[in-house]
DNA sequence: ACACATTGTTGTATATATACAACTTTATGT
DNA sequence: ACATAAAGTTGTATATATACAACAATGTGT
């Protein structure tokens, strides 16, 4: 199967955290370069992982993830007025 | 990582819907026995798959997968009265 | 200017997901 | 009983995700 490239919030909601991507990496158990990797969308993460993302980030997947480009939270925000 | 067994309850969607894996298969773009794999959780699909099943089944990520054991659909409807 | 933290880059190694083929088993219809 | 479809099994090959190391680039605080 040609993998399709999935989209990500990860970089978005680790900032609005405060943390940096080693803190993110031993929240969800990774090494803190593959954090790296997943937030350039240079790979896609495994679903297992992706469950992770959502857990500490407390959203679910279709937040996290998505088949299109994300929108920019601020702009997400103001759909919703 | 030690990459964590995620359920799902494709076989039961699938029948639901009246198709055979080979069909299912046509429909997410992927061969017939990797359904088998994934129905058997043998094996995680990936994130790009996971969202396939998604389309073809209308439902959410959360719905059709899970970090804990799928409850049987008939016990999830008397809960829901 | 220096130290230090954070991120990006390149390279190699391993684990896991997917494809594909051949064969067996189980079910279904006639 | 036979033919056929559907599902499971075993094996090999390839693609993708993850780990890890070393180093470069960038930023931040003092």
């Amino acid at each position: 199967m040609e993998s399709r490239k999935i989209y990500n919030r990860i970089a978005i909601l680790r900032l609005e955290m405060g943390i940096s991507r080693k803190e993110l990496a031993e929240k969800v158990g990774v090494n803190f370069q593959t954090i790296g990797y997943i937030e350039r969308e240079e790979y896609n993460p495994s679903l297992d992982l992706a469950f992770r993302f959502c857990d500490v980030f407390h959203q679910p997947i279709e937040f996290v993830f998505s088949t299109s480009p994300q929108k920019p939270l601020s702009q997400l925000i103001q759909e919703n007025k």
